[in-house]
DNA sequence: CGGCTACTTGAATACTTTCAATCCGCGTGG
DNA sequence: CCACGCGGATTGAAAGTATTCAAGTAGCCG
């Protein structure tokens, strides 16, 4: 698959292209691969180790901590950059582990300085992006720190969706694949499997939303939204950068 | 204060600059202000705005949520950035607040993008720096999501002693200031003010730390780092940016 | 038909919050 | 000079919220 006709970079999440910025990241694309379900793409503590862009499947990134416990800081979705750490510091401190299948761009970690020397506007865009995912981090960080179960459920749920919807992968409506289990679900917000399990329960018995089968389901957005007190990102003045 | 004099930049948690680069930041800085503890330097939601950095004192960015209740995203120190949200997207998501009186150098945020185009190398350690404070929030993810009370308070002393200590601003040993009060802690470890309390109580009466006064105090780091799972960042490969 | 994994359910327990009362240090104004 | 008010810190008790432990169900695959 050729960059130039990459089905991904025509999304509204991302930038785009100018001519020469294309030619740059053909060049600097190294090879495709492909990962199974469960394993490690990235490992904690990896030194080195290149840079990819997910473009098929879903990952998520987690810390292990001492105890055994997991936190799965983000869920990584295609058009994602994964393991920019290993790039700008030469070492990761968390890892990323495939959840589907995955299918991986893998690029040339080295070229990086040379983009910010020859496409300034693409590494600045490159800043913008991270500072988005900032963020989005931010917003987490809050979750975590002081929203009940629920809310914490509700908005990973609508975050996700609308993340995906940007990339076109949710058909339009309020339904998109999902196919994060209780335990990612957990790990992520932060709570026991069966704490998950019983407030999937309760936001699919208020009917707001369900998962099952592997696909979410958003019965009622708006009170979705204001139960977990999600908003909605402004309006794209910082376009995402896809490398 | 000139910048060629400014003797935040000779601390070790910060790059070097090249003649050029501390030319073009003293042209960058537009003005050095100060600003009361509780105000706000930076509201969320705000368009456009400066950049500021953080010359003396402290601060914390927040977020509020609709319910009321507070998070502290991070502790803004001296020499960190505040407000590249705005420069690079126009908007900011947090707030930032000062705990003490607080001197700011206020930054032209447009210029950034003639930053990028003029000086690649300072652009990359600038996106070095905010990979640096990504890794840095993945771990108060973590800690927010998986870790109990006590390890919480007990990691944020450690951090904050450690990047003081970056900074030159620990005496030697293992004290320095600490002018966050309980409900500081409280916001930023996802606790509450009376939980924070019995959980200072509990470390001091272990012998492991106390803040007293306005002083954090380390008594045994080793065992403190060890109970929160603290690993002090690698050996200095990529290096602070300071604007 | 096992054996596996994901999910569900119930009860007991642990951790944290909330509420309420009290104390303390400090600056203000009588 | 001292009473007053205020914000912050402390303490005890009660109420939640979420976890752990322990069974038990359902679906899938060899």
């Amino acid at each position: 698959m050729a960059c130039a006709e990459c089905p991904l970079r025509q999304k509204p999440a991302f930038r785009t292209f100018s001519q020469e910025e294309l030619q740059f990241v053909t060049a600097t694309k190294a090879d495709h691969i492909t990962v199974p379900p469960r394993a490690d793409i990235v490992r904690a503590d990896e030194v080195g180790g290149p840079v990819y862009t997910l473009f098929e499947g879903w990952a998520v990134r987690y810390h292990r901590l001492p105890s055994g416990a997991r936190q799965i800081l983000d869920i990584v979705l295609p058009g994602d950059l994964i393991g920019l750490a290993s790039a700008t510091l030469g070492i990761v401190r968390h890892s990323v582990q495939a959840v589907t299948p995955v299918t991986l761009c893998v690029l040339d970690s080295a070229r990086l300085s040379q983009m910010f020397e020859r496409h300034p506007a693409y590494a600045f865009a490159l800043l913008q992006t991270r500072v988005e995912e900032e963020q989005r981090s931010d917003m987490r960080l809050a979750l975590l720190g002081r929203a009940k179960a629920e809310q914490r459920i509700a908005y990973l749920m609508i975050e996700t969706f609308d993340r995906l919807h940007r990339r076109g992968m949710a058909n339009g409506g309020a339904t998109c694949p999902f196919p994060l289990q209780r335990h990612h679900l957990a790990d992520a917000a932060g709570l026991s499997r069966v704490h998950v399990a019983r407030t999937l329960d309760l936001l699919r018995r208020r009917r707001l939303a369900e998962i099952q089968d592997g696909v979410l389901v958003l019965f009622d957005r708006p009170q979705l939204a204001a139960l977990a007190g999600y908003r909605s990102p402004g309006t794209g003045a910082g376009r995402r950068v896809i490398v």
